[in-house]
Order: structure tokens, then C-alpha cells, then sequence
DNA sequence: TCTTGACTTAGACAATGTCCAATGTAGGAT
DNA sequence: ATCCTACATTGGACATTGTCTAAGTCAAGA
């Protein structure tokens, strides 16, 4: 059993098939699919899956910190499954590619006092874009 | 006539009812509507108005840089004339405010050339949530 | 093995956004 | 001032993404 799967049973999940599939197709550290790209490997292995399951089961794993919810192009979200390591995303402009990154240094400490309007910062998600080296070449 | 008026028409842009009254909506600097909230505030002056040629107009805006396009939040895409002057977004998890934000130093220079994978990085988006004064106090 | 509350299902519904054919009109041409 | 016409608008169908619910199913403890 993967360390995610015992993670979730510590939890007190009941590790039914449905879970366990989604789990295993977010198992990894480079996939950051969409909900549906997620239910269609999952019902490749377990077909009678359901969409509103792999949404449920999504939602859950993001609550619970195990997952992280990216949105880097105003449409499906996606699931990134690197949770365990901070770290931002770069996006070709092209391809949509998504890679993930780790910048230098505490992102919130680019905003100063007299930026913050009396909030209480505790965050920040970076989205740098650029042109993968596919795409220039093509 | 506002300068975003006297901008479009140099552009060759048509200057109809409607995209007047959209533009007029969006003038301000503070103001992050959702495509709805821009439909809704424009029907109040031009009944009429269809909601595909909102979209449409907040398309065309965007495409020639005159508002950005914000989502914070993987929902509504919300627009902001404030393209100008670039800027982050500060968000408050409780209410969903948000703020337009300055910070310090060139975001791109947090980011390794050994994170970069060959892309060519020309932009990055911040988006740092916290909680915002009211929230905090309530 | 039984029981039970949590899980899953199918499909309706909601929110947001896109597309298209028919109609209207801004602004240049006359 | 009026006419033309290419461009803009309209209304509504459709698409995508996500949420909700009632009824059935099942994992895991007793």
C-alpha cells in the first residue's frame, strides 16, 4: 500500500475501490491533471467510477492537505499531488505545460508593511509563464 | 470622453452603446467584477445589453491589454481596468476582497535558472492571501 | 456474520462561458 | 443628409466544469 493510502486509513478513511484508484492515478510527482482527466484514468481501471466520486474523493484529499488545487488558466482546476514540499508552478504560454518550481527565498517577504492594508498575509502562490523550449523550438 | 474611450477608438474600435456603457462600468482603478457583475452594472444604464456582447467586449479589452483578467479563486474570472501600472493581488480568505498590490523587487529574480528548464520566463503572477482587517476583527 | 453509518451512484441542476444565425447600426462613402 | 456594408449585437442553444440529492451499496467494527 502506498505511504498516501496509509496516510488516508491513519485518518480513519474507509479505503474503498473508488479511493484507492484515484489515489493511485495521483500517485507520482510531476501529474497535475484535471478532475475529469483524473476520472478518465480512474474508470480505466474501476469503469463504473463516478464523476461525482472522483470530485468527492478530490475535494477530500485537498482538505486534508494531501493535495494541492491549482488553477492556472481561469478553466479546470487541477490536482497537483507535490503537497508534501512547497513549491509554485511555472506554465508555458504554448502548450499549458505545468511544471513545478521552487523559487529562492519567502515569496511574502517581496510584500512590504505598506502593501499588506492591515491584512494578515499568511500566503502566497506564484504562476511564472513563459515559452517551454518545445514550443520555442516549434 | 475617458482616455479607455479615446484608446479603443485610436484601436479603430466601433464606439457602440454598449461597449461605452462596459467601459464606463470598468473605469475606476479599484474595482475586480466578474463578468456577470460587469453585465449586471451595465444593464442598469442599457437594458438590453446581451451578456455575449459583454463577454465579448471584456475578450477584446483583454486582448489588447486595457484590463486583466484575474482568477483568484477557480471560479468567476474577474476583470481588472487597472492594467497600467503592474501589480499583484492581495485576497482575504474570509470575504474575497481584493486588493491591487505593489511588491517590492522584480518577481521573475525569485526564480533559479537552474528552476527554469530551458522556458523562457517573461511573467509572473502573485496572488498572497491572508485575512483582512475586518475579517479578523468579526 | 451482521449492522450501520459512511460511501457511491446516476442524473438533475447550477454556474460560467462560447457559439451561431439573424438582425441592427456606426461611420465612411456618396 | 442619406446610403452601404462590414462589423457589432442579440437571444438562445450549447459546452464545460462543478455541486447536490435520494436511493442503493459496502467496509469495517461488534
Amino acid at each position: 500500500m502506498s505511504d498516501l493510502l496509509e496516510r488516508l486509513r491513519d485518518r480513519g478513511w474507509r479505503l474503498t475501490a473508488q479511493r484507492r484508484v484515484v489515489a493511485e492515478v495521483l500517485d507520482g510527482d510531476h501529474v497535475h491533471y484535471t478532475a475529469d482527466e483524473v476520472h478518465a484514468r480512474a474508470a480505466a481501471r474501476l469503469p463504473e467510477i463516478a464523476r461525482a466520486t472522483v470530485y468527492n474523493t478530490l475535494s477530500e484529499l485537498v482538505s486534508i492537505g494531501e493535495v494541492i488545487e491549482v488553477s492556472t488558466d481561469g478553466r479546470a482546476k487541477r490536482y497537483d499531488p507535490n503537497a508534501r514540499r512547497t513549491h509554485q508552478h511555472l506554465v508555458c504560454s504554448g502548450c499549458g505545460t505545468i511544471r513545478d518550481v521552487h523559487p529562492s527565498g519567502d515569496p511574502l517577504a517581496g510584500l512590504p508593511e505598506t502593501e499588506r492594508f492591515g491584512f494578515t498575509v499568511s500566503d502566497a502562490t506564484i504562476t511564472y509563464r513563459g515559452t517551454c523550449p518545445q514550443c520555442a523550438a516549434g
